[in-house]
RNA sequence: GCCAGGAUGGCGGAAUUGGCAUACGCUGCGGACUUAAAAUCCGUUCCCCGAUAGGGGCUGAGGGUUCGAGUCCCUCUCCUGGCACCA
């Protein structure tokens, strides 16, 4: 009998499977005629040079889920490809003084190596890298489609600026306000960028939520706060000055408009310096505004206080025509609604706060109905509104002419009709949900296929010139304008309309752009004339199953689901919605912390696949915690699984030179029990289950004298999927010549599985006193005859009345006594 | 602050529909094998009373519904994640 050698037999069976071509869809054995698709898609990695816990624990989740439904009969694509664009190779070119491009290669030529040595079924055959010409010409030709229907367009923007670096900064490079590399404090500035309309799609984005029944409601219930539907009204209000001008304010709240005691502007409201030119406040208000400005992001999100000037103008409320004076304030947002807002400091807190802070009044119109029931005049309301807190709750309506007693819900409707009868107010629907900027001033990204020119304005780069290709000879100072800019024979080109001399645009796309529709490539990776062909994606969409981080939630799925409505839209795609299913992933963490560097918890994968194999690596990562929860590593545990290997291995090898036994009938039914449980338990992600079950049937194996070897081969099926290596080398020792990979998922057989005795528990007043065995067969009567009968039972009987006996059916009896 | 999820032995976790709480693994303890150790195997391991039989208690805390609650309802505490001036 030979030792258990995982570094020995792993690489060997690794090397067959590429060799026999497996995993490639194309080469498995349709087993009927009718085979069914299963699209299995893990969120491809971005190559950062080192596979972490968190890809094994991905891959290992992919994988068993591949092999399952591969071995169920399903033609099963099960692909990988890497997201290879994006800022970190770009700063490791700078440390490193290399190419950002060789940079990548070198990490997706390391992960590759340590994906294969896991023994991830994968079909290498359909690797897609976002960052090679053949994928990135296609995410160019996507981006014509958005700019051909006029959702792609440019805008001025706000980005995030550094005054020493001379350059724009991604949100995470902003570290407290300061930029990461050089320290100094970070500013907003507005600088014309690409955007694509994804608002055009929020009400759809958000409807079709519903029809995700496969996804995980923490998911979609983030997804509808981030598109952040509100209805309210749009209100215009009278200037005093100046009778000719309107503001127009938005507001969820119509029912508090006769509360409102001031209005506030953001403070790049294109009103304000109309309304203060001239006056004695247009000092003090260009002073805030400049303030502002010069505020870091950082600095305007925390500052808490309520800061904000008077302009000296006032506006007229449509409701009662009283005038109210207009301020503006940092806390009042020019990207959201109107960029202005109607203040009503005793029902909104953030309005109080100001109030209290600038000692302007507060009215109170909204009545707590729960505190008195009768709206008595609005003596005695004041007191309502605390110190610190505005009444934000429904109730009934004060202090609003002829709408005073009515329940505010009803009143937000009715001053919000009456408002548009007035011709003063339209109902309006808003979205939290804004455009994405796409624009990077970055090198290493898909360039976006633009050209300016003098006389023709922005031309598209026409389909047939695609792609734009990223120069390789580009100098990385991490300073200066976008690197691409400084390429003089990038940047000089013709228009492609009038042959003029014209510049090419030298921002690059957002890379979240590749990653938004990798998984239609997949279907047709290998396409040299089109992104993908209608009868390929047509078969393989949508996305039968999806696992990924659930720090995914909502950029990179909503993105992606942005873009299949999209293409869906151009009749490029067949569904609207790309993933069918989500399983969103826990973390693994080490000592109760996310395992990091500077923690010093990081487990290396490599490590315990040299010490322990890769099946040891993927069962243990399966078994220790359910997937969609964290998992704590243990490196005890990780010793656990690999002794139960050994059991296994040693249990296989031990017969294989012993003659077929008599089958023993309780251990027939075990291991069909257990087939039973490991299927339905895979089937609902329930994989540490699963692998709990395998163990219980090795052990009662192990322990019986008869080794029976239909249930061995039933246990190397059921383990193949978790451990493929050392089931495919047993399987192999048992005299199959074909791989264990190839054998159809096993079934058990009703029949066999059933008890032909029942333990039954026996309750007194719902308390366990005894469990009987009865016939499978037995009669409720004859069951509880024999719980009465019970000895144990009736020390807790004797001399008391039995009042009710409840029966259920092969489980249990609780008999009620007083 | 708002939204979501969670709390079960010394630890990771199980209990799928309201029906034997703690499966499986780890750890600890005891034993077998061995000159010895490792490996392996066997037993044991929620707490309390008890030699055993047996009994009592226990799923973050308190209350409720029910013949019966880890599971359903209400109140509270703590933890984790997401969002956060969105008018």
């Amino acid at each position: 009998m030979t030792e258990y050698h995982p570094a020995k037999i792993e690489p060997k069976w690794e090397k067959k499977w590429e060799e026999q071509k497996l995993y490639q869809i194309a080469t498995q054995q349709p087993r009927n005629t009718a085979t069914k698709k299963f699209y299995d898609l893990v969120m491809f990695p971005y190559p950062s040079g080192n596979l972490h816990m968190g890809h094994v624990r991905n891959y290992a989740i992919g994988d068993v889920i591949a092999r399952f439904k591969r071995m169920q009969g399903f033609s099963v694509l099960h692909p990988i490809g890497w997201d290879a664009f994006g800022l970190p190779a770009e700063n490791a070119a700078i440390k490193n003084k290399s190419h950002p491009a060789d940079w990548t290669a070198k990490c997706i030529n390391q992960m590759t190596k340590q994906l294969k040595r896991l023994g991830i079924s994968y079909d290498w055959s359909r690797e897609v890298t976002t960052c090679k010409e053949d994928y990135y010409k296609w995410t160019q030709w996507i981006f014509l489609k958005f700019l051909g229907k006029e959702l792609a367009y440019q805008k001025k923007a706000m980005v995030n600026w550094c005054p020493d670096c001379q350059t724009v900064l991604a949100n995470e490079q902003v570290k407290e306000g300061k930029c990461w590399r050089c320290d100094s404090p970070v500013y907003e500035k507005a600088l014309k960028q690409w955007f694509l309309k994804i608002t055009d799609y929020a009400q759809r984005l958000l409807s079709d939520i519903e029809k995700l029944s496969g996804w995980p409601e923490p998911v979609k219930i983030m997804q509808r706060n981030w598109i952040g539907k509100s209805r309210g009204v749009e209100i215009k209000f009278g200037v005093a000055p100046f009778s000719s001008q309107v503001l127009n304010i938005y507001t969820t709240r119509p029912d508090t408009l006769f509360g409102v005691t001031y209005m506030v502007l953001a403070p790049e409201h294109p009103m304000v310096d109309k309304l203060t030119k001239g006056t004695k406040y247009e000092k003090a208000v260009q002073a805030f505004k400049e303030k502002v400005k010069h505020e870091t992001l950082h600095e305007r999100e925390e500052s808490s206080g309520k800061e904000g000037v008077f302009t000296g103008a006032y506006a007229i409320n449509p409701a009662n025509n009283e005038e109210i004076p207009i301020w503006i304030s940092d806390y009042v947002l020019m990207e959201y609604g109107t960029g202005a807002v109607m203040a009503v400091p005793a029902h909104d807190q953030r309005d109080f706060e100001f109030a209290k802070t600038h000692n302007l009044p507060i009215k109170v119109v909204i009545k707590d109905g729960n505190r008195d029931a009768l709206p008595r005049a609005c003596r005695g309301v004041q007191s309502q509104v605390s110190d610190n807190k505005a009444f934000i709750d429904e109730g009934i309506m004060v202090n609003s002419a002829q709408f005073n007693g009515q329940p505010s819900p009803d009143g937000l409707k009715n001053i919000g009709d009456w408002l548009v009868k007035k011709g003063v107010g339209t109902w309006k629907t808003n979205y939290k949900l804004r455009d994405w900027l796409i624009s990077r001033q970055r090198y290493w990204g898909v360039p976006i296929p633009v050209i300016y020119c003098d006389k023709c304005g922005v031309v598209p780069v026409p389909e047939k010139d695609l792609p734009v290709k990223l120069p390789k000879n580009v100098r990385f100072t991490g300073k200066g304008s976008s690197p691409l800019a400084q390429v003089a024979e990038f940047v000089n080109t013709k228009c492609p309309k009038c042959r003029a001399s014209a510049k090419r645009e030298t921002d690059t796309m957002d890379t979240f752009i590749c990653s938004s529709w990798y998984y239609y490539r997949y279907t047709d990776a290998q396409n040299k004339t089109q992104a993908f062909a209608k009868e390929k994606v047509d078969h393989f969409m949508p996305v039968d199953q999806y696992i990924g981080g659930i720090e995914h939630a909502i950029l990179h799925l909503l993105y992606s689901r942005f873009f299949a409505k999209f293409l869906y839209d151009q009749k490029l795609v067949p569904t609207d919605e790309p993933f069918k299913n989500l399983l969103t992933q826990g973390m693994v963490i080490k000592d109760g912390a996310k395992m990091s560097k500077s923690k010093g918890n990081v487990v290396d994968p490599d490590d315990i696949i040299k010490k322990y194999g890769a099946d040891t690596a993927r069962l243990f990562i399966l078994f220790a915690a359910p997937p969609q929860k964290e998992l704590e590593w243990s490196d005890k545990g990780v010793e656990g699984c690999f002794r139960f290997l050994n059991r296994v291995w040693r249990l296989v090898t031990q017969i294989i030179n012993c003659k077929p036994q008599a089958t023993n009938p309780e251990l027939t039914k075990k291991t069909h029990q257990t087939i039973k449980a490991v299927t339905e338990d895979i089937e609902r992600f329930s994989f540490n289950t699963a692998i709990a079950k395998m163990m219980e049937l090795t052990n009662e194996l192990s322990r019986a004298n008869d080794k029976d070897p239909e249930a061995i081969k039933a246990l190397l099926i059921l383990l193949s999927p978790f451990a493929p290596h050392i089931t495919d080398e047993l399987w192999n020792k048992l005299g199959n010549k074909k791989s264990i990979h190839q054998e159809p998922w096993i079934s058990y057989d009703p029949a066999l599985i059933k008890e032909d005795e029942l333990t039954i528990v026996v309750q007194v007043n719902g308390r366990m006193r005894d469990t009987i065995k009865v016939s499978a067969t037995a009669e409720k009567n004859a069951v509880i005859c024999a719980a009465k009968a019970s000895e144990k039972v009736k020390n807790f009987t004797s001399g008391k009345q039995i009042v009710k006996e409840i029966y259920v059916p092969n489980k249990l009896v609780n008999l009620v006594v007083k």
